[in-house]
DNA sequence: AAAGTACGCAACCGCCGCGTC
DNA sequence: AGACGCGGCGGTTGCGTACTT
């Protein structure tokens, strides 16, 4: 099912490539080049689908393909690029001899991911501490909080798991086994110095807003693979102050220790995915907001969040609009890599 | 040393646009 | 006009292995 129409016509083989199977597909394109691909897996006698080989002989087999890590140079090219370009993978490779889109890819969503996070984090945090004055710890737990995405309803729910993030702050998380931080100092503190309506946009609505669904919150920077849930947690006088209205039901109710046990807040969990989808294009646009999980996924929300913390920061009463930038923050952490 | 975890990379999936009939 | 095949592309995932506990 879902296979391309070439591969559902014969038995075709996945997965890695042997080197015998390598050998045909290079002997056959180099005698007779690969014309329809479609055609190549029967001419050149592999049990493959037209389409893998094709990817084959692109990503891999090509005589003109470079080996070997990427050179600074190179990575700084793809930086570049990818600033004007975006994710068109394709167009960004074709600058860049030898180097396959794929290649390009694999190395944003990982490489450069990491240096986002290990550089964007603290620029960001000793610009938001020295603007609000307030200690640089406090300062990382809020932009950590708002920047690194860890917060997430996966759809996973074959395996459940409530697990804090360790990089959100405690009072923002309920797991199952450990007690929040009930001084909801994090809490308190972007409480103080955000109005939270800026933080969150879409309370500033309260009319559209179903206090029915989750907090949105936004993808695991940590891979799927984790297979954790990490529900978040607002107290319920936070949220009726966001959203001023008393009648409103905290959206976390359900997952709040202290108003349920921990089996409860595992039964809660999947009410809340399913109902994260219909949350997710209520939105507003600026707002960031995934129900599943994936790296290249999550490097296009985390600059997503990264322009909406550049909001938040110009917002702010003591903020300077020409030195709270993230742009010129973001030229200058990518400029070294 | 063994088990668990993190990560990079190769390969697959699904969609789209284009050309052909 | 629209059905179909194909190439191309971006997003996603599975696997092997290096690293950590």
């Amino acid at each position: 099912m879902g296979h391309h129409t070439c591969c559902n016509k014969q038995k075709v083989k996945r997965g890695l490539w042997s080197p015998e199977e390598d050998k045909k597909l290079i002997n056959h394109i180099t005698t007779y080049g690969h014309g329809c691909w479609s055609s190549v897996p029967r001419l050149a006698g592999l049990e493959r689908c037209g389409k893998s080989c094709r990817l084959r002989w692109i990503n891999y087999l090509r005589p003109d393909l470079k080996r070997g890590s990427l050179s600074p140079q190179e990575a700084t090219l793809i930086i570049e690029l990818h600033s004007i370009l975006g994710n068109r993978w394709a167009q960004i490779a074709k600058h860049l001899p030898g180097r396959t889109d794929n290649e390009v890819k694999n190395f944003w969503n990982s490489s450069i991911r990491k240096k986002f996070i290990t550089h964007e984090v603290p620029a960001l945090a000793s610009l938001v501490a020295v603007q609000n004055s307030i200690p640089p710890e406090e300062a990382t737990d809020f932009v950590s909080l708002i920047v690194n995405p860890n917060l997430i309803i996966s759809d996973e729910r074959d395996q459940l798991y409530l697990s804090p993030s360790p990089s959100v702050p405690q009072s923002f998380v309920h797991d199952a086994d450990f007690k929040p931080n009930p001084s909801n100092d994090t809490v308190d503190l972007i409480h103080h110095h955000f109005p939270l309506t800026t933080m969150f946009p879409f309370f500033s609505n309260a009319a559209s807003f179903d206090p029915s669904w989750p907090l949105p919150f936004v993808g695991d920077l940590d891979h799927h693979r984790h297979k954790k849930y990490h529900v978040p947690y607002l107290s319920n006088e936070v949220v009726q102050d966001i959203v001023g209205d008393d009648k409103l039901v905290n959206p976390t109710a359900g997952v709040n220790p202290n108003e349920c046990d921990p089996l409860m807040a595992t039964q809660k969990v999947p009410q809340l995915c399913d109902n994260i989808d219909p949350l997710v294009s209520r939105l507003p646009s600026c707002f960031p907001v995934s129900a599943g999980s994936s790296y290249s996924q999550n490097m296009h929300l985390a600059t997503n969040q990264m322009e909406f913390v550049d909001t938040i920061i110009t917002s702010m009463p003591s903020s300077s609009s020409s030195s709270s930038s993230l742009s010129a923050l973001s030229g200058g952490q990518y400029s070294n890599i």
